[in-house]
DNA sequence: TACCAGGCAACTT
DNA sequence: AAGTTGCATGGT
């Protein structure tokens, strides 16, 4: 399947630290998501799947206008527009809001290229077998039920240090139904944030990435080391960063988060 | 060797 | 309410 798409560049996003499941390989990525694994190759005007399945147009929020959304931004100030010129193939994907929860609970005070190693361990160990691909064998990130009697020692091994318990904790909350993704879709962002909050490894950062990736709610600022650094460096803000961000880069906040955080990494 | 990484919970003041 | 501290682990 061929989709025709400007503003979609591969590499951006597999860099971009919302998805730890696009891998690079030789001359295309594989990518896992939606119970699936596909082969992605770049081309100049889109991209070519070898799926059918219409479930990447979702995932990959190709019905946005990425383009307006950053002439809306466009002029606000030197920084940005050189982020967006630089990360302009940047899209936030619509990603499974259990996965982005794990993975974010992961992600705190770690790098990416450990979080994506934890991710495949997880994956590998209890994950359903999807595909294989030039002789790698690629599993679907294990559901709540498939994680039911991992205990906190297994999940240890997976190299997710002392975020173990927090995912235990995590998977047991949703098996008791202490929290519903599903019926949480209907909550403001607020009330959503608060709600994903009551789990234990789920601080306001985490939550901002969950309500992000996962829920496509763009109040979303997440601001994590990078941005810190970003905002500190380049806005001059040293403190109170919600207060700012909140009123600086609304409408689509987390969209511009994103090209901060990819450029201010680079 | 110390410090850092898409922070958080628990504790202290 | 606000500030401080410990935390697994691999990379630099």
């Amino acid at each position: 399947m061929i989709i025709k798409c400007n503003n979609l560049n591969i590499k951006q996003i597999a860099d971009s630290g919302q998805t730890f499941r696009w891998y690079e390989r030789k001359d295309h990525y594989v990518v896992v998501a939606n119970h699936r694994a596909v082969s992605m190759t770049q081309l100049s005007d889109g991209i070519e799947l070898d799926d059918e399945n219409s479930i990447w147009k979702h995932y990959l929020d190709i019905d946005r206008d990425y383009n307006a959304i950053m002439t809306h931004y466009k002029g606000k100030d030197d920084f940005l527009d050189a982020a967006m010129d630089y990360g302009s193939g940047i899209r936030i994907l619509n990603q499974d809001p259990f996965e982005t929860i794990m993975t974010f609970i992961i992600s705190a005070n770690n790098n990416i290229k450990r979080i994506t190693s934890s991710v495949l361990a997880l994956s590998n160990n209890f994950g359903t077998y999807l595909k294989t691909i030039d002789g790698v064998d690629y599993y679907d990130f294990p559901t709540p039920e498939q994680l039911r009697e991992v205990s906190v020692e297994s999940f240890r091994n997976c190299g997710v240090g002392y975020r173990d318990k927090y995912l235990y904790g995590c998977v047991q909350d949703i098996l008791n139904k202490k929290i519903d993704l599903e019926a949480i879709k209907s909550l403001s962002d607020i009330e959503l944030r608060q709600a994903l909050m009551r789990l234990k490894g789920i601080g306001e950062k985490v939550a901002n990435c969950v309500i992000l990736f996962a829920y496509a709610r763009y109040e979303g600022f997440p601001v994590d080391t990078w941005i810190k650094k970003v905002l500190s460096e380049h806005y001059g803000i040293e403190k109170d960063h919600k207060i700012f961000v909140e009123s600086y880069f609304k409408p689509y906040g987390g969209i511009a988060q994103q090209y901060l955080f990819f450029y201010g990494r680079r």
